[in-house]
DNA sequence: CCCCAGCGCTCGGTACAATCGAGTGCCAGG
DNA sequence: CCTGGCACTCGATTGTACCGAGCGCTGGGG
């Protein structure tokens, strides 16, 4: 652990990094009213943070700028209560105030509102099926062989699937099967559907038995089925110096699996944070994630993000995060 | 019109810059063996091709590069037949063989597929509406007031809408409405629905009316009702040099209503390319829009674009964006 | 024992000059 | 009309010098 003066030499070193994008020298950190020591002092405390493993420089003439290690530190133990400020939480009320219609359209726009309130990209995963209940059901004949599976949710998203079956089916036979399967998903879940029962009536049958067990298998849970919204990626280039890495972090967030991975990934680890390396994918090395899940009639169904350069502020993404994430989820919950 | 020496070297520095990025020089342009003249001749004819506005100097020692007059008279007049080449043709084939499922899906891997051949970002415009005919129908009631619309259309594609009521609805009535409902719209377009007939039972003819009159609204085809999936942004960063111009240009895109009415007006001109400041965004000044309007079932439904520099491959665009929304109509299409 | 003023050192950044070379425009002669 | 030749321009590159921010170290003082 560190003592009191090395922490307040550290903290101002990662605030001032975080607002200036430059190497802080010693006379820059003497000018913070905590640190009451001469910069002598403060070298020779920077020299020992270094070899601890919380800064570095970039070459020996110049100034400290923190480590992966040392935003850590920081995160975990010397930023204060993250606060949103009140211009930014009157937007995320107005915002939310306001917000009505789709759902889609609600979690691009939530995705849109994180981005403008941290200057990074922002991500919404959708809710998650599991959790929903199915409202109604209904089957169309697309073609001989194929059909169309829609189910309206408990939370008015829908949910398709189209099926595509072994042997030609008949327009009354595909309406025998949509109200007995009607039946049968109304009111749970999509991935628990009990099983269909017989008719006795052979096609109707084996319809039932394809469809059913096709829903049930779209509806499980995986990074790869979920529904993700990305905003700001306009912001979050402006943070970047060079192309390069605007175009590694572009293309990881255009594979939204990746995403959904990583957002999983930080949450299962208990943490809000993940900071530079400490996400598994190299070309992130330099980016962090700032995360929170949302909860839906105190169930947790999703995940909000914020993804930008290690030098983020994160006291600020963690406070915008973690107020869109409960007003999200309370304007999602049917109270 | 320019003569046949000036139309060679204007080619050749076209087909140069575009490759190498680079202001062209005399020494280079006489490489070209359709061009048989001296430095001296080459130099002199550039010249008067920069007076009549189709080459520019970046300053007075550096080779020439061409104007946005210049590309465009290199894409209407010297450009030959564009011509994809094999390996991305059998890529395409390959694609749309395979390309089966969700709509969705389909268009969003469409534009991935663009944008992998041109190595742009890429644009797909999801099938209007107007043009799909209703194939079933479906209200479910989300909340005492609120009624959601679900129709499922020609192509498989599920369109939604929540209707908000002046007055509670009960399940019944929105049954009687859901059955009505169904019976007038199916075999037509959303936009085109006959009117509700009376039926006599108050809450019901209410309910039908304030939901005909909202859905045929919504239903009305405007830029910011277009679904838009946009692909390869992050090899399009690749392309430009500065960030600040990949930030404007993926502002852009993240606004699909911008993006829908530039590649509308792109057509409505009769053109299939809009060439730098020929777009009306100013910010797009330094980028060209290849586009091309998709056919299903004989009927213009859609349009695909790709959006990259100035500095761009035309006839390779040309090529993959021909090729593509010819074989997406295909795909579409009920045949 | 901790702190700090002072000193010598390091190196990136800037400023400036010299040089290079790709490319131009122009002209006179074939 | 074309072209070889020539003077000129100007960005890019290289080299040099210098400045200054910042460091580490050390020895003296509270």
């Amino acid at each position: 652990m560190l003592d009191a003066r090395k922490s307040a030499i550290l903290r101002k070193v990662v605030t001032e990094h975080i607002e200036t994008a430059q190497p802080v020298g010693s006379s820059h950190v003497v000018q913070d009213p905590a640190i009451d020591v001469s910069p002598a002092t403060v070298r020779s405390d920077m020299a020992a943070l270094e070899r601890e493993g919380y800064l570095t420089h970039p070459h020996t003439s110049a100034g400290r700028i923190p480590t992966d290690k040392g935003y850590r530190f920081f995160v975990d133990n010397l930023s204060d209560a993250p606060l949103l400020d009140p211009a930014s939480h009157e937007q995320v009320a107005t915002f939310f105030d306001r917000a009505h219609g789709e759902l889609e359209r609600m979690l691009r726009d939530t995705s849109r509102l994180l981005s403008q309130l941290t200057d990074h990209a922002a991500v919404v995963v959708a809710p998650a099926h599991e959790v929903l209940t199915v409202r109604s059901s209904m089957l169309t004949r697309l073609g001989p062989r194929v059909v169309l599976h829609v189910a309206v949710l408990s939370n008015g998203s829908v949910e398709k699937h189209s099926v595509e079956m072994e042997e030609r089916t008949t327009d009354s036979e595909v309406a025998a099967a949509s109200a007995l399967l009607a039946d049968q998903l109304c009111g749970h879940t999509l991935g628990r559907a009990a099983a269909p029962a017989r008719t006795g009536n052979g096609p109707v049958d084996v319809l039932l038995g394809a469809l059913h067990a096709q829903i049930v298998d779209g509806a499980r849970p995986a990074p790869e089925t979920e529904e993700v919204y990305v905003g700001g990626a306009a912001r979050m280039a402006q943070q970047f110096a060079a192309v390069d890495q605007v175009r590694e972090v572009l293309s990881i967030l255009e594979q939204s699996f990746v995403v959904v991975s990583l957002l999983h990934d930080v949450l299962s680890t208990g943490q809000s944070v993940a900071i530079g390396t400490e996400n598994r994918v190299e070309s992130l090395a330099e980016c962090s994630l700032v995360v929170a899940p949302y909860e839906v009639d105190d169930e947790v169904v999703g995940t909000i993000g914020v993804l930008g350069p290690t030098r983020m502020n994160y006291p600020q993404a963690l406070a915008a995060v973690a107020v869109v994430s409960q007003r999200l989820g309370r304007q999602l919950s049917s109270g």
